[in-house]
DNA sequence: CAGTATTGATTGGCTGGCCAAGGAATGGGT
DNA sequence: ACCCATTCCTTGGCCAGCCAATCAATACTG
């Protein structure tokens, strides 16, 4: 034993988790993944989460604030300290709405517009590494559980109280 | 078309994740994963990351804070702020390691240890509501491509810089 | 039409988590 | 014996993200 003792069983599942295994699993890949997403980013001079934000700027134009609430389903406060550090990076621009005296219409500059092709290639490369050695079928049976876990926690999430007003 | 215009293609794919579908899937599961694990926690009184540290203290009695750091995989300076608040609720107790007067022993008092059942309930439940529907086959074949994906980002993250001098 | 309820957004305060920089104590090399 | 590199931890500063409370503007209802 050359490696100083690991003091107890350092490294393996946390006992107190063996009746989540999976879903300790699922934790640890997904902050490995944010991380390694993170390191890409840092190159773009983005911090994880805002590159979320910019794709659905991308993709809409000019959105209302509280539609980029419910389409990222944040807290409305995240989204007005984000976007207030996007704007004062110069990346996102917001404008009273004109039909609604409330509300606020956000979309891209320029230059965030730029970083568009830079934040594809790094979810592709991301993707291609984090499932390098994995096959096709693995990938969509690992994308079909995701969804299915995902569906789960999103009916748990809307009996808790977080339902908005749609169906009931 | 009762419902107001989504003015644009929201909740679903940001075209800019086409590139990785699977990543962006594993965030939103486990975005979901980790708030539903936050509900359960508040009724604890802890917060979310705070009942990973505990289970490793349960585990292993009286720690130094450097194992805590290395079997957490997290940053030094997080550990030492999330061990003086533990501290302050009366979860932890530190002192100085009689060995080495730079480290800290870190354990957990009675009332931390008190909360153990519950945060081993609350991941058996959590698992049970995200799997719901889900056979043993598929939960191990989830389970199984996870630490595939883990493994992945776990050895890119290596020739990133994080190495700890094992191997090299 | 007046009064109330609902929606849109902001602020303050808190935690998890990172990085960079710094200060002690230990250990290794010459 | 001395100096230097390494290890262990802390501090300060920053960002994501949450909750609670708040204000302004709109919508709804009697």
């Amino acid at each position: 034993m050359t490696t100083a003792e690991p003091a107890c069983t350092a490294d393996q599942l946390p006992s107190a988790a063996r009746g989540g295994p999976v879903g300790m699993t699922l934790a640890r890949a997904a902050r490995a993944h944010r991380i390694a997403m993170g390191r890409r980013l840092r190159e773009l001079g983005l911090y994880p989460g805002q590159e979320l934000m910019m794709m659905v700027l991308w993709d809409c134009g000019a959105v209302r604030q509280s539609e980029l609430i419910h389409s990222l389903g944040l807290d409305p406060s995240t989204v007005t300290k984000m976007l207030q550090r996007l704007e004062q990076c110069g990346l996102v621009l917001r404008r009273p709405d004109p039909s609604d005296r409330r509300a606020v219409l956000v979309e891209t500059t320029e230059e965030g517009r730029a970083l568009r092709g830079g934040v594809e290639r790094a979810w592709s490369d991301l993707e291609e590494s984090s499932l390098a050695g994995i096959g096709p079928d693995d990938r969509a049976e690992l994308a079909r559980l995701l969804d299915l876990v995902a569906d789960n926690l999103r009916e748990e999430a809307e009996e808790a109280g977080d339902c908005p007003p749609l169906n009931c």
